[in-house]
DNA sequence: TTAAAAGAAGTGGTCAGACCACTCGGATTA
DNA sequence: TAATCCGAGTGGTCTGACCACTTCTTTTAA
């Protein structure tokens, strides 16, 4: 622990330290962490360095504190989730036109899994926004694509695609356009027949058309 | 700010509070923060407290500290990743299902991009495994499915698949079954010629044995 | 007048020590 | 034997003190 470099940031390299140890010492879900004294001995800091460093752990979940007992690794089978939050923290992200991929790639999975189920091809939903759009109603382009979503049941695809869409580089906005009024349509109406290929043109489509209006 | 609820975690109201003030504040990326003495008066608090709020967010990456200067909200736009993380961290996930089920949405995802690109289908990587595997050499199903997405050239799909993996009840293991060596040779043969639906097909199957297996 | 140097103020980084509130287990007591 | 008490250990928080660094102002020197 002695030889460790030390950045300019002390508390990310406490929690360096800490997974080492975690690792080292076979420290497992729900086996109990030394004390922050210790730890701030061990380490050789100050205590508040390390409860900075635990407190950005237990943020994300990685850690639980219980106050006169301890603090313990968490059990991450509890909380799957919690733990693709750390490896991607350690990490820089790159760029845009990857979130946009992955948000289509959720998009499109969640076509294709309604079209393959005639019970979430039937969800009444459907109809209701063809009503909307042919009678000219408020129609968001998100709406559409999150009852899709929805639709799956699959919450953690959902969540993901709910984030991804906010840095999106293309604005889901209402619907005016006659035209694309006419792919959307085309679209809902695949969809509720089934046809995987079809649906997923006419999303092509429809994301072209969006792309086109907004280079303009 | 007087009358808010005091949760045992004072830290994370902090955190709470901090996203009020940015909202209220109209703080936005790249903005500067009040300085963490002021913070600390403001909320009532120590600073030291306040610290260990601000290590988590910066941890998570949300916030960008420069010692000598100030705190700064971070650019958002360059670090899409990371509020990703924030608002999952903000609640607990669900089924473990949906955590299977969303990895194969990207391995999916994946598997149509490169059949559809001349350029990856082309790619030596798939010779070389399916050489490997007619050779009963070492190959992992994980490795098979790593260079899948790692052709697409998405690192955001790669970065969320390899954090949903290690989720998945099923385990990528070395492959020594004779059967599925044939179904992956299968697989890889449809990928390089590019026929989408023999491919998802074969992965289905793939995905069937795997299971099938672990239920023994 | 201008450019370089020195200084002051403000900021994050870290530490040490002090309480507090809480949990737990062993010792004491009924 | 069972209930109570108490002390050690732990996390939670605050305070005050330095340090290192940045920025801007002031002063000094050319």
């Amino acid at each position: 622990m002695q030889n460790t470099k030390r950045s300019s940031k002390m508390f990310l390299d406490i929690v360096g330290e800490l997974r080492l140890m975690i690792k080292a010492e076979g420290i497992k879900a729900g086996d109990k962490l030394p004390s922050e004294r210790v730890l701030a001995e061990r380490l050789q800091v100050g205590r508040s360095t390390v409860r900075e460093a635990l407190r950005s752990l237990e943020l994300l979940g990685l850690i639980e504190t219980r106050r006169g007992e301890g603090t313990y690794l968490a059990d991450f089978k509890k909380h799957q989730l919690v733990e693709v939050l750390s490896t991607f923290v350690m990490q820089q992200p790159k760029s845009a036109l990857d979130v946009t991929d992955t948000r289509i790639i959720h998009e499109k999975a969640a076509i294709q899994t309604i079209c393959k189920d005639i019970h979430k091809r039937n969800l009444p939903v459907w109809q209701g926004l063809l009503m909307k759009i042919t009678e000219d109603g408020e129609v968001f382009r998100e709406d559409i694509i999150r009852e899709m979503i929805v639709a799956t049941d699959n919450r953690l695809s959902l969540k993901i695609w709910f984030i991804l869409k906010q840095y999106s580089k293309v604005p889901y906005e209402q619907m005016t356009d006659g035209k694309e009024n006419e792919i959307v349509r085309a679209l809902l109406n695949n969809l509720i027949e089934g046809s995987v290929m079809e649906t997923i043109n006419a999303y092509d489509k429809w994301i072209e058309h969006i792309e086109g209006e907004n280079e303009e």
